[in-house]
DNA sequence: TACCAGGCACGCC
DNA sequence: GGCGTGCATGGT
C-alpha cells in the first residue's frame, strides 16, 4: 500500500478514525490547554502549525479537518488501550479512577509547546495555564488558517521578546524562566528533538537543565511529549491521593516517587493521569465553582 | 480576608 | 538528599 496519499477528510465527507477515545475528557484532563469546543460540539486545535477540528462520534475520532495521519500520532490512537487497563493496580481507587476515565489517551505533544506550557503552570490551576497559552498564541503565534487561535510561538520568535512581554499575558514570575529556556534552545544549548532517543533517567536530567523545569514538570513533558508512559507528575493532587494509598503514611519527594512507580505498574504514567482527572472532575461535582 | 493552584531555584544543613 | 523560603497571579 502507497502511504504517499492517505485519505484527507473534508467537511463532506468527514474521516473517521477507531477509538477508543474519550475526546472531551482527554482535551479536558490537564495535559493540553488551548483546544476550543465549538457549537456544533466538535474541537478545534492546532497542532504545531496545522489547525484541526475534530469531533466523536461513538467512540471513534471524526475528524473534519487536518491531517489524518497526523491527528492519528497525536491522539495517540495506536496506544492498547486494553493492554493498559489490564496493566491498571487493582485498588479501588485506580480501578474507579479507571471506571471514570476509560478512553482518556496521552497524546503525543509537541515539544517545545509542551516544554512551554508546562513551564509556565507552576503554582498555577488548569484554567490560568489555558488564559496564559491563549494569550500568548493570540499575542505572538503565527495564524493557523481556519483555526480560532494561533499557533504557539517557536522558541526562535519567543527567544526575541522582552520579560515585560510575556508578563502582560500574567505569568508572573515564570516569565523570565520561559524567556530564558527560549533562549538557551535558541542558542542551541539543547536540541529537544535529538535528546529523544535518550533512555529517560538522561532526558529527565537533560530537561531538568531548562530554567523553571524541575522533576515535577520533567515528568509532565516526558509523558506527555516524548511518550515516556511509566513517568509519574507528582503534583498536590497526585501528593494527596498517594498518601491515602499509603494510608497517610509521609514520605519525602524521592521515597513517594518510588512508591508511585512501584504500585501504579509499567503504564504508571496513564494511571496517573486517570487519577489526576478523576479526583479534579469529583472535586468540581461536589462543589462546583 | 485567607487560602489554594499540574513548582522551581536557592541557600543551608 | 532533605527542608525552608521567596516568587506572581487569579479564583473562591
Amino acid at each position: 500500500m502507497p502511504l504517499s496519499s492517505p485519505p484527507q477528510p473534508s467537511e463532506s465527507s468527514p474521516l473517521i478514525l477507531t477509538g477508543p477515545i474519550a475526546l472531551e475528557a482527554t482535551l479536558n484532563s490537564g495535559q493540553v490547554f488551548h483546544w476550543a469546543r465549538l457549537k456544533d460540539d466538535s474541537w478545534s486545535g492546532v497542532i504545531g502549525h496545522m489547525a484541526a477540528r475534530v469531533s466523536q462520534r461513538n467512540g471513534d475520532l471524526v475528524v473534519h479537518s487536518g491531517d489524518g495521519a497526523a491527528l492519528s500520532h497525536y491522539f495517540a490512537l495506536n496506544h492498547p488501550l486494553d493492554e493498559i487497563y489490564a496493566a491498571f493496580p487493582q485498588d479501588p481507587m485506580s480501578q474507579a479512577a479507571l471506571a471514570s476515565c476509560s478512553g482518556i489517551r496521552i497524546l503525543r505533544q509537541p515539544r517545545w509547546e509542551c516544554v512551554a506550557t508546562f513551564i509556565t503552570s507552576s503554582m498555577k490551576q488548569v484554567a490560568h495555564i489555558r488564559a496564559m497559552s491563549l494569550d500568548i498564541r493570540r499575542r505572538f503565534g503565527a495564524e493557523a488558517a481556519g483555526a480560532p487561535t494561533n499557533a504557539y510561538p517557536g522558541f526562535d520568535r519567543m527567544a526575541r521578546l522582552g520579560e515585560s512581554d510575556l508578563r502582560e499575558c500574567g505569568l508572573g514570575y515564570r516569565a523570565g524562566n520561559l524567556l530564558k529556556t527560549a533562549r538557551l534552545l535558541d542558542a542551541g544549548g539543547i536540541d529537544l528533538e535529538a535528546i529523544a532517543s535518550l533512555r529517560t533517567p538522561a532526558l529527565r536530567a537533560s530537561l531538568q537543565k531548562l530554567p523553571g523545569v524541575g522533576v515535577k514538570v520533567a515528568n509532565c513533558i516526558l509523558l506527555f511529549a516524548y511518550e515516556r508512559l511509566d513517568a509519574v507528575p507528582i503534583d498536590v493532587w497526585i501528593h494527596r491521593i498517594l498518601l491515602q494509598m499509603r494510608r497517610g503514611r509521609t514520605g519525602s519527594p524521592a521515597q513517594l516517587a518510588r512508591y508511585a512507580r512501584s504500585r501504579l505498574g509499567p503504564c504508571a504514567g496513564y494511571v496517573q493521569q486517570y487519577l489526576f482527572h478523576h479526583a479534579r472532575t469529583a472535586r468540581r461535582g461536589s462543589s462546583p465553582h
